[in-house]
Formats: structure tokens, C-alpha cells, sequence
DNA sequence: CCACTAACGCAACGATCAGTGCGATAATTT
DNA sequence: AAATTATCGCACTGATCGTTGCGTTAGTGG
């Protein structure tokens, strides 16, 4: 981690290589069951040798947190509609979009199967976002949220249904969830 | 499926294979990483030959599918205490303890990960329980709630948290989320 | 108790995976 | 441009996985 005798080399090839190998397990996730995301059968889609995934992820589980990790930051712009409201609803309905792609929810399965973090490494840039959107209510001089229970009450039923039920939820039902926080937040 | 041409045998001996099988299971879930979870080394910990494994689930994902559905199905009683916020909060408290529960955390990663229908397993019992506590609240005369935004609310953050994040939930929050929660329905 | 057969154990096989040593390529620095 | 070295490709090997055919065990119904 800190040990700087080996300095790394983010060069052309190594990150040709990174962006083959992520876009081979997103569409090996998309066709193939999840147990056909082995590192061999990666290799094989992305045109490089195994040996290569064998040394620089070591087991699918690291390879599928960094996959998770990079598909899932700063795929999102953090609106700026002049009202929290407007800012939560847009922001969330992009979310639920992105949640609602078969494709996107077979990497954050895989992701989730692989440990502990991979779940964490599917929401953190969306917390961050969350932070940021009401920071800026803050700067308005509006109420100062927590942002861990707003995460609670607009991430949790859009992820539980993604994850937990037959159909995921639409962008309109995010905007609706946006309006009836809110309001529980006026009538305490 | 209606083949009746063969006839199930659940007796005795398929009984306690697929017990062993079950714990074995949760037994690797809990101490080994989620790739370790092969046929044969779910096999060598129940004490039960591979081939057996092999053919009656065929694959992982088909065993953590049927680990997934009897480990959360009629694993909790569905409590009457009389009013609907009594109910709700005693039984969001046992499932957040349930969910708090590595092993248990484990699991449901694992199914998760196996594909679609291993999330659903997790829930399909929490929904027809509260589904049953709202049954029995409109025969007492009271709202007629829905099931599914109810799961959307009380569940949602719940497993969020479980899956999304770091540390999971407490039974103490879990009745403070169905308070919030029954507050927003008198205000609307 | 006996016949039937679903379910399991055993042995063997090809296929694939996981890992290693070594040389080649190319990114980076001087 | 030349030297350095991180990174990758290749060939090879042992281990493990997934599958099949066949015999044995033990539930189930007559």
C-alpha cells in the first residue's frame, strides 16, 4: 500500500488493459450466469492472458470491487436546481435510471456476492453525492440534513427494491419518495 | 414440475443430507471467503459425496436459492400484540437482529450474488409476514395499508444498511422507523 | 415382510482453474 | 536516445471442478 520501492505505472497499456478487462466482466455479467466470471473466462473476452488478472486482481472478488468501485464514481452529475427539492428529485430519479438496468444491477449482485465491501463499493460515490447536495441547502442557509438518515430514506426502499424485488422502481416513484421525506421532515 | 411419474421421497435419509448440506453452507459462508463456496467443499464439510450435491441442486446458485428461501421462511412469528404499531415495531425488531447477524449477513450476500431470484428469497417470507400484520390490522377495523410501500419504508432502510453499508441497523432504530413511519400516514 | 425405486456412494474421466518461472514489451526517467 | 523496470505474454504443472456410468443403500407402498 505505502511501500513506495515499487512506483506504480498508470501508462497507456496498463490502462487499456483495465478498461478491456472491466468491460469484459460487465458483459460477461450482462450474457453468462454469475459463476462464468472467472478470471480466466475475463481474460479470454478481453483478449489478454490470464496470467495478467491472475497478478493484478489476484481473485474476482478484488477485480469485482474494482470494477463496482470505478462503475459506480462520478458516473452521476450532482444537479444544482436552486432548491433541495429539485436537486434530490433529479438526482435521484438519475439514480433510479441507473438502478433499474439489468446490466448495472448484475455488476452490483456480483459485486454484493464477493464480501463485505463490494456492497459499500456499489453506494459510497452516492453517499458522497448526497453529502454534496445538501451541503449546498446548507450554503442557501437551508436545514442541515443528516445525511446518513436521508441516505436511509431515499437509498434504501430504490436499493431494497433493486436488489430485493422481481422489478426495480421507476424515476417517477424516486421523485415521489423525494416529496413524502420531505415532508415528514416538516411534520416532525 | 407436475411430473408425477417420480415420485418424491422426503424421507429420513434425504432429510438429514439436506440438513447437513444446509449447515455446511452456512457453516463455509461464515468462516471461509464467498469463492470458497464450491460443491465439493460443501460436500466435504456436510460429510456427504459430491456427486449427491450435484445432482439434487446442480449448482451453487440453485443451493443458496434453497438455503436462502429455508433459512428466512417462518424463521420468525409474526407477533400480536394488539395495535398496528406494536406489531410493526416488535417484528421490524426481530428482523433487524436477524439481519445484524454476520452469518445471516453472509447468506444473504451469497444468494444475493448467485443471481435475481436470490434476493427475492431473502424477503419473499418478510413481505407475506407483514403482509399478515396489515391482514389483521383491517380486521380490526383499522387503515387498510399497502404491503408493498410499507416493505418499500420499514424493510427498504433496513437492508440498505445490512447490504450498503459498513454496520448494520439496531432493533432500537427499527422501532424508531416505524414510528416515523406510521407518522407520515397521519399526515399526508 | 417383500418388491420397487428414489437417493446416495464410488471410481474414473476430461475440462478448467490457479499458480510459477522466464523472456519480451513498453512506460517512465535521466 | 538510452537505461531502468513495471507490466504483460507464453509455456508448463499440479490441483480442483463438473460429469457420467454403475453398484449399493434405504425409504415407500403393497
Amino acid at each position: 500500500m505505502a511501500d513506495s520501492s515499487t512506483q506504480v505505472r498508470p501508462g497507456g497499456r496498463s490502462a487499456k488493459v483495465r478498461a478491456a478487462v472491466h468491460r469484459a466482466v460487465a458483459e460477461l455479467l450482462a450474457e453468462e450466469e454469475a459463476e462464468a466470471l472467472t478470471l480466466p473466462a475475463v481474460a479470454a473476452r478481453a483478449g489478454v492472458h490470464p496470467t495478467t488478472l491472475y497478478r493484478r486482481w489476484g481473485s474476482t472478488a478484488q477485480l469485482l470491487n474494482d470494477v463496482a468501485t470505478s462503475r459506480f464514481t462520478g458516473d452521476l452529475v450532482v444537479p444544482d436546481s436552486g432548491s433541495l427539492a429539485g436537486d434530490l428529485q433529479r438526482w435521484l430519479a438519475d439514480v433510479a435510471t441507473d438502478v433499474a438496468d439489468p446490466d448495472t444491477l448484475a455488476i452490483m449482485r456480483a459485486a454484493i456476492g464477493s464480501g463485505p465491501a463490494g456492497g459499500c463499493a456499489c453506494t459510497e460515490d452516492r453517499h458522497r453525492q448526497l453529502g454534496a447536495i445538501i451541503r449546498r441547502e446548507q450554503d442557501r442557509g437551508g436545514a442541515a440534513l443528516d445525511v446518513e438518515s436521508a441516505a436511509d430514506f431515499l437509498l434504501g426502499p430504490l436499493y431494497y427494491r433493486a436488489i430485493f424485488t422481481p422489478e426495480p422502481a421507476s424515476p417517477d416513484w424516486a421523485r415521489t419518495l423525494v416529496s413524502t421525506y420531505l415532508a415528514t421532515l416538516r411534520t416532525p
